[in-house]
RNA sequence: GGACCCGUAGUUCAACGGAUAGAAUAACAGGUUUCGGCCCUGUUGAUCGAGGUUCGAAUCCUCGCGGGUUCACCA
């Protein structure tokens, strides 16, 4: 449709000897905000400097240069300084609602990233202690994302950093020898080891020398020790396999798993090539280092003295290793915006040294998330802790169901189950991604307003419609056309921009208020058009269909799960 | 102190540099009723400040103000 308007807008241009590609005409296009000013608007402030005319003025002139409307046209006006276009509503509707039905989960797929191989990286958690509020945010926005790429045509790697070695392990470990008595978990187990770092930073404030210890403990692990590396694997074991309990919950799988104990000494040789190359610089005392004065950036340690790594040293390795297993065109970071200085840094040094997708390095970085009742605190361990929530978040969810209806108590928890999750995922995924936010475990169960189980509410109401009706024809037609539903068409039409939209800027918040808008109107047409029984009853369950099946592409997404019953 | 990010109704969030800054909640008013709880309708209410660029700025630039994060061998 944008194609034919922009031949149109070319023409008449032409006529006024004004040159101008159609891709130029077609991303200066934009939709009225009412439906009053018509289906698409060609604003011609632009022209100002050519026509040497007020942009009202213009508008009217070419308006004229146009002529009658072609067919898939209902009219074309000028309003102030827009060309309006008033597309033909019933071709438009059909057309549209055919497409839909016709395409099902592969409507709004695009192909604009095809070729790339991209790898996206989250949520990389320590094995020190269990998942945190924070890594929901990352985690949701890790699954969406790759989702969106997918969507977009491109082959994505879900990747996993397992920082499991460190100081802060150690902590856990000490904790644990010194106190554990050889217990096995008997809660979730990556709480049980996490129960021992809160337990170490609480006794070192009694005894400092536990500092120390840990830091010996530490040498220990570097060094080999076999009964440090016994209790390490152990120990990181229960982590990793708390972690997964809650990744299959939240509903995500990585296609690779890295782990930091395996790759920490291996950027030596990068950096000595470096060296060689001359990009950065050996200094007796210092150890290697890079100046980034022109970057106004400070000077940056990437080997210590005696020539061991430090951490981002083992990112700069692990990057030419990704490249090399993968042979990425693209590498997206999931991180808080707490590591942008590093990613900074990180990203300069691998530009430098020529790492093949080192054009298509991108950091998604994400503010913090805090509760209503104030800041998070990070080490005293009143984290919010991600499985807690999850109970939290479910159990509020089941409250609301017993209160609506009697469910066996298996459907009761799987309901729930999902429900919670998109309650989660929605909430943390409907902000701008750079900002602040504060997760309100209340607001997020709403089964009114902006929320994820308003979205599956909707979702299930198109469903119940649907079910009601026995007869099997796909055949409709359209007859007339009211305000909500021509409402809700454009919506649905616009689907595929607000994918590709979301596509360039890594943004999933976009297709979040997009389904909240969606949802809105279908709800608006629930109340405004009854279907079975009515006249337009076949158009209106096309509709009805379309609908629900955008919903649920667009649902999945933000990488929530849709319901046919509430 | 330097660098980066953020600043929009009381609160939590929206708004490709474009037409009248939208929702959700809260508050207020009315309706509905077994009910001060549920539901429905309506009203009030915001771009941190000062300059600049532009036909047009919440959006871009500069300087302030406020908050967060970060700054050489922790991740």
């Amino acid at each position: 449709m944008k194609e034919l308007i922009a031949e149109i807008l070319q023409k008449s241009l032409k006529e006024k000897n004004v040159k101008i590609e159609k891709e130029e005409i077609i991303n200066l296009l934009e939709t009225p905000p009412s439906l009053e000013m018509g289906d698409y608007a060609f604003p011609c402030f632009f022209l100002v400097n050519e026509f040497k005319e007020e942009p009202d003025e213009i508008a009217i002139q070419l308006r004229a240069k146009i002529g009658n409307p072609p067919p898939a046209f209902e009219d074309i006006q000028t309003v102030g300084p827009y060309i309006n276009f008033f597309v033909d509503r019933k071709i438009f509707a059909e057309n549209l609602v055919s497409q839909i039905l016709k395409q099902k989960n592969n409507f709004g797929k695009l192909s604009t990233g095809k070729g790339n191989k991209t790898m996206v990286e989250f949520p990389s958690p320590n094995t020190n202690k269990p998942l945190h509020l924070g890594h929901l945010r990352n985690m949701s926005l890790g699954e969406s994302v790759s989702r969106i790429l997918e969507f977009n045509g491109e082959k994505v790697i879900r990747a996993n950093l397992n920082n499991d070695r460190g100081i802060h392990i150690c902590k856990s470990m000490l904790a644990y020898q010194k106190y554990g008595r050889k217990k096995k978990p008997a809660i979730k187990s990556d709480h049980f080891v996490g129960d021992y770092y809160v337990l170490f930073n609480k006794k070192l404030k009694k005894n400092k020398k536990l500092e120390k210890e840990a830091h010996d403990l530490l040498r220990k692990w570097e060094e080999g020790d076999k009964e440090t590396r016994v209790l390490w694997s152990k120990m990181n074991k229960w982590a990793l396999d708390g972690f997964n309990e809650t990744y299959k919950k939240f509903g995500i799988a990585f296609d690779k798993e890295y782990y930091e104990s395996k790759i920490y000494k291996k950027g030596r040789e990068i950096i000595m090539e470096g060296v060689k190359k001359g990009i950065f610089k050996k200094e007796k005392k210092a150890g290697v280092t890079i100046k980034l004065n022109k970057e106004k950036l400070k000077k940056k340690f990437l080997l210590r003295p005696d020539g061991t790594s430090v951490y981002i040293t083992q990112d700069i390795y692990l990057a030419k290793l990704k490249s090399k297993q993968f042979k990425l065109t693209k590498s997206i970071y999931v991180t808080g915006n707490e590591q942008d200085y590093h990613f900074n840094i990180l990203f300069l040094i691998l530009k430098k040294l020529g790492v093949d997708f080192s054009n298509n390095l991108y950091h998604l970085s994400y503010g913090m998330v805090n509760l209503p009742e104030g800041k998070m605190k990070s080490r005293e361990g009143n984290v919010v802790d991600a499985d807690d929530l999850i109970e939290k978040v479910k159990s509020l969810v089941e409250k609301e169901l017993k209160s609506r209806e009697k469910l066996s108590k298996k459907e009761l928890e799987s309901r729930s189950l999902k429900i919670a999750m998109a309650s989660i995922k929605y909430f943390l995924l409907k902000v701008g991604v750079r900002r602040d936010m504060v997760f309100n475990p209340k607001d997020s169960i709403n089964f009114e307003g902006d929320t994820g189980p308003y979205m599956l509410y909707s979702y299930a109401r198109a469903g119940s419609i649907l079910r009601k009706i026995k007869s099997k024809n796909k055949q409709f037609k359209i007859e007339q056309l009211n305000q909500t539903e021509i409402k809700i068409i454009k919506k649905l039409s616009q689907f595929p921009e607000v994918v590709l939209n979301a596509y360039n800027n890594f943004n999933p918040s976009l297709i979040a208020n997009y389904s909240y808008q969606l949802a809105q109107i279908f709800n608006e047409f629930y109340h405004a058009c009854p279907v079975i029984g009515s006249e337009q009853e076949s158009f209106r369950l096309a509709l009805v269909k379309s609908f629900k099946q955008v919903l649920e592409n667009s649902l999945n997404l933000l990488g929530i799960e849709t319901l046919e019953k509430m």
